[in-house]
DNA sequence: ACCTGAACACCGTTCAAGT
DNA sequence: ACCTGAACACCGTTCAAGT
């Protein structure tokens, strides 16, 4: 009996104390320091705890990635809604800098998100958190088509090469084959609305 | 003795050997099975072995990103020799098609190529890999530039749209986010060639 | 329902020793 | 110069057993 307080035989909420250190442990040292056993430690834990909350490592990879697909739709919906003006391509540019901005700073998490092969079981549940987190850049072209402002045509198709382009620049960013400035993006940008445009 | 070839206690080759075994490990199952123990068990060999050729596993792996980048930076230099004519655009659709069928068909590797952070120190040699695989899209860029097909400016920043566009498509699909067709490819570089034109 | 402890089959890395 | 064998400190996963 000291005077820390007891640990209870049932954590309680350990499988979101297991995602909130994962995370920690991916911004700080990388997805490839990620260990369960070493969370369970920090948790203080057994090593087998774990298990109860998340069938195996890949599992709270998944949860980690469906959380930060959750996150960067927060980031680009209030990116769009506090863009300097209502057009087309100012609110690209946000959306940009906002995607950009997230990329970087969350790097590992990024990569966790864009793990080679979205299992297929899994799949289910992350890629629908996916397809939420580019809502509001769809919602932004679709508007921009209906404004005559872009190309008509499928919005996920015309706004393809712009989400490709920003992550090719997120990604080549964080393996350091480039550094990305907001300059850059503006430019980048800049060129991708000339090719979007309409006629 | 038997009918087999003894094994030499100098292997002789072991480098190249282990090389060609990771990449064939690389190609059907992916870079998180790579395994030094394991290669040397496959190749007849003690798992300390490795050690003398690769001073650890990373450096196994920039061995074989360095490797990756020269057979890249072939397929592009060709692609763009064998285009349909010798225009900005067919070129660049050329070079385009060749990137995503050079990123999709060795996803893995193309992984392992662009792994978060080139390293300080091995970067020296594989940052020059990869610089050397863009030579030709490089070029491509240069020579438009000169005959007034595309915008003016720094190659290297004018090109960075295509090649970032194209980069994110080769990971969307990989990550199985998209599908990519060669109509898709084609189309958005329509796009890219769009945004590059002049004035 | 949730967690523990021991066990299994792996890893990467190091280092004295062999040929 | 190049490789081996044993050792160290880890992993993820499984499963009977505990509370």
């Amino acid at each position: 009996v000291t005077t820390e307080t007891v640990r209870p035989y049932h954590h309680g909420n350990l499988r979101s104390e297991l995602l909130e250190h994962a995370e920690r442990v991916l911004a700080s040292r990388g997805a490839g320091a990620l260990s369960l056993r070493e969370l369970a430690r920090e948790i203080g834990v057994s090593h087998a705890a774990p298990r109860r909350h998340f069938a195996d490592k890949q599992a709270l990879l998944d949860a980690l990635a469906e959380d930060g697909f959750d996150r960067l739709g927060v980031a680009l919906r209030s990116a769009v809604a506090e863009a300097p003006a209502p057009a087309f391509a100012p609110r690209l540019t946000a959306l940009a800098k906002s995607y950009i901005r997230f990329a970087t700073e969350h790097a590992a998490l990024l990569e966790v998100m864009f793990a080679v092969k979205h299992r297929p079981g899994a799949g289910e549940s992350l890629a629908a958190a996916g397809e939420r987190a580019f809502e509001a850049p769809l919602a932004l072209v679709a508007g921009a088509q209906a404004a005559g402002e872009i190309v008509p045509g499928d919005p996920e198709r015309v706004s393809m090469v712009a989400w490709a382009a920003l992550q090719g620049l997120a990604m080549l960013a964080n393996s350091g084959m480039i550094e990305v400035t907001d300059e850059l993006v503006a430019g980048a940008v800049e060129r991708l609305v000339l090719g979007l445009r309409p006629r």
